[in-house]
DNA sequence: CTGAAAGCGCTTACAG
DNA sequence: CTGAAAGCGCTTACAG
């Protein structure tokens, strides 16, 4: 099964051409000294014949492998739409800049398959999607002095991160529903070994605070890993009374609505609901539901740029911070 | 920004202990005479300094990459959980046979990322996902003589495929309902340029074929391929008193209920539904919803070990076609 | 059983 | 401005 494309050499050209390998090298490069005319007459002679280098042999000239590394946790299968798009971006970016990306998953702390495709010195870098407070692939990389990035948010500021906004982009969803008169706005939200957790947790915090009133501990449940706990928890807030339920992510939002449902009781009529995260799971609902939006493409495309920056050894910044919108829907109109 | 660590080369090894490169090569590939005693000395030191070879240039040498291309079309953005369980899956195999997977997105009909990364000699083959009736990828790989395998089905039979039997499976299911006294199922499929869906609506006719029975033509609705359409659909079936719903997919599925829930007709009690296909949009549907079940991992593995056995010249057969399971739920149950 | 040498397809000091 | 040569880290006939 072999390729039988022609597979043309450097040395094929210089030889066609009666030049040196190193001259048509140059050519192509763009590096080192070279007279207009011999350069012209090798460009044109491989664009004529469709010569494209090997990357493969560029790169172990160069100790490079034009390769970067993406992890997805399985975790990740809890969002789904975020790794793809993430990917996409991430992709997008790197082909313009002629790298390719080799994902490796990352399950249940089981990080063998990133080991051996660092230790394969199959990439120049990685990029790291949901960190945890405790990151064994990221402790990995840095033991093992690979550039990478972090797309999320991470305690250790030595690393590279982008993420979005998250902290602000809770604060002003929070914000607007006080400003419409809510009293009782309850809080769910996942496992709190996720930073991202605790940025949504102080958003809502800080939105409290600017208007010079005091979040309700009462009516903020953290942790809520499955559905059982959050059906329990929606309970107790029909008992308390609350007006509105901020949840901090999609899955939760299924399930929150799910429950609401089988409850009777009528969104938003009855009471307000609001994600701080959007997700396709909850595109086609009714009624709407009111989100955040962040575009993940975007997170992708600029992490990729900020590694390949960092791995040609251009600065870059150590904490990038993305935009988000505020996407009010029918789930949080007063009636 | 250089990797300080240790970058131990083979050379290394032979000066260290005496020997020469070709040794040491052969005591890790295993290929060629080598005494045991000395083998055993190379790869005793190899394990105490925790060496790797280098890929790259083993690949070199080899005229190998150890990469294989995955591609991702934007379509796949429909079916979420899909692509990503696949992913997983041909990760898993890739990895376990030292090969690694490098992604490549092929977005409304642009396939300049594909082509780059074949023509960059950056793959040894390239898995294609949810092939079209045309399909420019894999005519595009077949005229560069790449190996390469489709998930899927293709008319063209030269191609090495490898997908569930949904013709199997949809049949089964329609037999089911069938076999329950339904008189009056409705189809609804999406776009017939993919060819999955003329294999459901295939599986569907075996159903009534092997009953002595003649499908309605006049429930059968495909081509739907927005929200608009398929709510003119419904309106339509609940006029010509359908008894049940079938929809091919899960994206169709959800809008169909949808509507439903918006003519306030209940499911089961005065419709059934169900859908050729589980993905976890209707994971959390109340009331469940009957489908069929693929194991899409496992599809991803078997994928790959047939393009990695392909890539080795080993023989592979030109289609696999792997299992599937019903799954009936609530939605299909008869009061 | 072992090694010297050529080769995979590039890049890059060093000379000229 | 151009080229011969060494090198990137492996593999593999060929000889011994």
């Amino acid at each position: 099964m072999e390729n039988q494309y022609k597979k043309m050499t450097i040395g094929d050209i210089a030889e066609q051409l009666g030049v040196s390998k190193t001259t048509v090298s140059r050519a192509i490069s763009g590096k080192g000294r070279i007279g207009a005319e011999t350069r012209d007459k090798i460009l044109e002679y491989i664009k004529e014949h469709n010569y494209r280098p090997n990357v493969i042999a560029k790169g172990l000239a160069k100790s490079r492998t034009y390769n970067i590394g993406l992890t997805l946790g399985d975790y990740d299968l809890m969002d789904l739409p975020f790794f793809q798009k993430c990917m996409i971006g991430v992709s997008e970016m790197a082909t313009s800049m002629d790298y390719d990306v080799i994902i490796s998953t990352v399950s249940a702390g089981d990080i063998s398959q990133l080991e051996r495709m660092v230790t394969n010195h199959k990439v120049d870098g990685v990029i790291l999607t949901r960190t945890l407070l405790q990151d064994p692939p990221a402790e990995f990389l840095k033991s093992r002095q690979i550039p990478f990035v972090v797309i999320g948010t991470t305690l250790d500021k030595s690393i590279i991160q982008i993420d979005n906004d998250h902290r602000s982009a809770c604060k002003e969803l929070t914000s607007i529903l006080l400003m419409k008169g809510l009293k009782k706005i309850a809080l769910i939200g996942g496992s709190r070994s996720y930073v991202v957790t605790e940025k949504r947790l102080k958003g809502f915090m800080d939105a409290y605070e600017e208007m010079g009133m005091k979040a309700d501990n009462d009516l903020i449940y953290l942790d809520a890993e499955s559905n059982f706990m959050i059906n329990n928890n929606v309970e107790e807030l029909i008992r308390k009374k609350a007006d509105c339920i901020l949840c901090m992510d999609d899955n939760i939002c299924t399930f929150v609505l799910n429950k609401l449902k089988k409850e009777k009781i009528k969104v938003p009529n009855d009471i307000l609901v609001a994600s701080f995260y959007n997700s396709s799971l909850l595109e086609n609902n009714d009624p709407s539901i009111t989100s955040l939006q962040f575009n993940v493409k975007e997170l992708g495309n600029v992490s990729c740029k900020i590694l390949l920056d960092h791995i040609k050894g251009k600065p870059v910044p150590n904490r990038t911070l993305l935009g988000y919108e505020v996407s009010m829907k029918e789930s949080t109109q007063l009636r």
